[in-house]
DNA sequence: GGTAATCTTTACAACATCTTTATAAAAACG
DNA sequence: CGTTTTTATAAAGATGTTGTAAAGATTACC
C-alpha cells in the first residue's frame, strides 16, 4: 500500500495517539499528530491532509469549536472520534461539517474502511486521468508526464501543482486558490512561491518558456491552463 | 423544509419501513420503498434518487451483493441500515462502496444527520453563472469571457467592469455607480478613469468599437449594457 | 554522515496594467 | 448654427505585478 496520503490527528489521548500512529502507518498513510486544537489548526494550514481525525474532548478548547473553524477553509473530510455518544453530540458534529463520526472505542479495522469511504469520494472524479493537451501528455493514474513522447521529470509539488491546473484546465484559478490547494491554507499569502514553481515547470513542459502555451498568466488574477 | 430530494428505501422490516417514512417524510424528502433488491434495483435505475438507505439483510438476494450491483453505476451516497454489527460486514460493506453504515436500531435525529452529511457533499457546486449575449459569453464561474468562441483576454479591471455591466444589463448605471462599484468611492469624481477603461472593453469585445452594440452610451448619465 | 535533490528566500529585470495628459470627436443646448 | 459640455481615443509616464536566476536552507536518500 503506497498511498502517501496525510492523515492529521488531532487527539490528546497517549493509546489513541499510539494506536493510530501505528494503524494508520502500517496503511501506507503519512501521519501528522496534534496534541490539541490550536495545534490541530496550524497543522492543517500547514500541512494540508488529505483527511483529518479529529477528537472532541480536547484539552484547549471544544472540538466542535475546532470543527466549525477548519470548516471555514478546510473542504476535504473530517471523521470525529469521540467518547461522548449522545445523540446531541453526533447530530451537532455532522450538522457542523463532519464526514463521520466513531465513538471510542473503535474497532481500527472499521475505521480504516471508514476512512478509505471518506477518501474515495475525494479520489472518485479520479476516472478521468488521462489529460491531453497538444504534445502533452499527463497520467494521474500512473502518476507519469510525457512531452512529445519524452519522460518529463517532475518534482512532488510541480507534479501536484501541474495536475491542479491540469484538471481546471480553461479555467482561471487564483493565486490563493492554487496556493491552498497545493501547499495548503498557511501559504495562501506566499504568491512568491507559485511564481518560481510556474517557472520551473514552464521551463520543463513548454516549447518557449517565455512565451507560454499550456499556463496563462492571468496578471493581478492568478494562472489559468489552456485548453 | 423543501428539500424535494428522493430518498429510496430498500427495506423489508415493516416497522423500519414505517419510521422512515414518516420520519423522513416530515424532513422534507419524497420517499420510494422497495421491499426486496430486486425491486431495489429496479426503483434506482427508475427514479434515480439523491441517496439510497440499503438494508443488508433483504429476504431475496444479501443486501451486499445489491450494493455491488448498485455501484457499478450508481454514484449518490449509499447508507447502510442493518442489525449485523460485525466489524465484517461494516468493512465489507464500506469497501463495497458504501458511504456510511449505521446499526439497527439507530437513533432517527442520528440517521437525519447522517443524510444531510451525505446529501452535502453532493450538492455543492453548481452556482455556473453564464451570460450571453450574442456572440458573446461570460463565464463568472470560470472567469472567462469568449466573443464567437475565440478566448478574450481582459484585465482584472475590464472584467470586474464588464461583468458588472453584464449582470445589470439592459439597466442604466451611472457614472457614479460604476466608478464606485469597480474602484472604490474614492474614485466617484473620476469620470475620465471609467472612460479610458470602456473604451479598452469596447476594442475587445464590440464588432464596431465606434458603433457599439453591448455597451451603450447615455450621455449626461452612465453607461448601459445592451440585452 | 555526507551528498544530492528540492524547497525557500532574495534581488532585480522584464513586463503588464493603471493613471494621467492631451486632443479630437460627438452630443447637447440655446 | 455655433458654442459648450460631454465623451472617445491614443499615448506617455508611473506604478504594480510577474519572471528568472541564484544563493541559502532544508529535506531525502544512499
Amino acid at each position: 500500500m503506497e498511498n502517501k496520503e496525510t492523515i492529521l490527528i488531532i487527539d490528546d489521548e497517549l493509546p489513541i495517539r499510539r494506536l493510530l500512529d501505528i494503524t494508520l502507518g502500517a496503511n501506507g498513510y503519512n501521519i501528522i499528530l496534534s496534541v490539541n486544537g490550536h495545534e490541530g489548526l496550524v497543522d492543517a494550514a500547514t500541512h494540508n491532509p488529505a483527511l483529518i481525525l479529529l477528537d472532541l474532548g480536547l484539552p484547549d478548547v471544544d472540538g466542535q469549536e475546532i470543527l466549525v473553524q477548519l470548516r471555514e477553509w478546510y473542504q476535504k473530510p473530517i471523521i470525529i472520534l469521540s467518547v461522548r455518544n449522545s445523540e446531541e453530540d453526533i447530530v451537532k458534529a455532522l450538522d457542523n461539517g463532519a464526514n463521520d463520526y466513531l465513538t471510542k472505542p473503535f474497532r481500527a479495522g472499521e475505521l480504516m474502511a471508514r476512512i478509505r469511504a471518506a477518501l474515495r469520494i475525494v479520489t472518485k472524479s479520479d476516472d478521468n486521468n488521462l489529460f491531453e493537451f497538444g504534445s502533452l501528455q499527463i497520467d494521474t493514474h500512473n502518476h507519469v508526464v510525457k512531452k512529445n513522447n519524452d519522460l518529463v521529470k517532475l518534482t512532488a509539488t510541480e507534479y501536484t501543482l501541474l495536475v491542479l491546473m491540469a484538471q481546471n484546465a480553461g479555467r482561471v484559478l487564483t493565486h490563493q486558490y492554487i496556493l491552498k490547494e497545493v501547499w495548503g491554507y498557511g501559504y495562501v499569502e506566499q504568491p512568491q512561491y507559485l511564481r518560481v514553481f510556474i517557472a520551473q515547470l514552464r521551463k520543463k513542459i513548454e516549447d518557449e518558456p517565455s512565451k507560454p502555451k499550456y499556463i496563462i498568466t492571468e496578471s493581478g488574477i492568478g494562472y489559468r491552463f489552456s485548453e
